[in-house]
DNA sequence: AAACAGGCCTAAA
DNA sequence: TTTAGGCCTGTT
């Protein structure tokens, strides 16, 4: 069966690699060519690149209708890394981490997958989503087989704890069903914080159960379009403790904060792994 | 084997 | 307003 694919030139940052590893997202994985095979918005896609031209699945229509927001393309990472300098240690991270782009995700998988993270390492994350998937998501056929959208909160509003035991993520399954019922009952409604103040969307995500500031910030940064949203995690915190000594002044990221701290945890992790 | 993992909640000072 | 302990499950 032949797929279609849509390929385009990209004279920005665009490393797939960096892009899906940096713990943004936990759908995409690689295959053994270098692409990686994933799912958004409830369609499946290969992604790769040769040269500075990538390749999608799909047609021009998808890369207009999904993709090309998804990837935030309206965006010259290459001029924000130059604002983002604004200390040696921030530079030395941005350089590292050149290529990686914030990807503008649903807000729902956001909340439901930054939940489910919540002291876990990425892999585990990974499992626990693509095990929901695979029972709760409608399946996608593509190249052959067969993926799966990640479940709506409708759907997710319907199922009980026990429904979730299979996913094995242990006390976090009553925070997602919290969060399904929030966003399925309308109490919260994710889109419309996308277009209002980043202090009412903190606000909002805070009243869910199983979201405090580290969750919410996440939530914001990669499913709403907050770019001034800084998630701080356990990497982060190292990282702002041992070269900082704790005073990081985010207003100097000019609303690019959150891709400031993109760059820092790539940055920070990779020190650890690599020593 | 004990500690920790991209936290959050509650209780107690 | 800060801090300790508990929480599911897995890995090192």
């Amino acid at each position: 069966m032949s797929e279609s694919a849509f390929t385009f030139r990209c004279d920005d940052d665009f490393e797939p690699e960096k892009i899906f590893s940096c713990g943004q997202c936990f759908r995409w994985n690689a295959s053994e060519d270098g692409s990686f095979v994933g799912v958004a918005f409830s369609r499946a896609a290969r992604v790769s690149k040769r040269g500075d031209e990538i390749t999608i699945s799909g047609t021009e229509e998808d890369y207009a209708a999904v993709w090309r927001d998804y990837f935030d393309l309206g965006r010259r990472y290459d001029e924000i890394r130059e604002r983002l300098g604004v200390d040696e240690y921030m530079r030395e991270a941005i350089e590292d981490g050149r290529g990686i782009r914030i990807l503008r995700q649903e807000p729902w998988e956001a909340l439901c997958s930054f939940i489910i993270s919540q002291c876990n390492h990425i892999p585990r994350i990974k499992g626990i989503v693509e095990r929901f998937c695979a029972l709760f998501g409608e399946p996608i056929a593509f190249e052959g087989g067969v993926l799966h959208a990640f479940p709506t909160a409708e759907k997710t509003a319907s199922l009980t704890e026990e429904d979730l035991t299979p996913l094995r993520c242990g006390y976090r399954a009553k925070y997602v069903l919290s969060a399904a019922r929030a966003v399925s009952e309308g109490r919260i409604a994710l889109e419309e914080l996308a277009r209002g103040s980043q202090s009412d969307a903190l606000c909002a995500l805070k009243t869910i159960d199983g979201v405090g500031d580290k969750v919410a910030a996440c939530v914001m940064l990669f499913g709403l379009g907050f770019y001034d949203a800084f998630p701080r995690d356990v990497w982060i915190k190292r990282a702002l403790a041992e070269r900082y000594g704790g005073d990081f002044d985010l207003s100097r990221f000019g609303g690019c904060a959150g891709i400031a701290q993109q760059y820092l945890f790539w940055h920070r992790r990779r020190e650890n792994t690599e020593d």
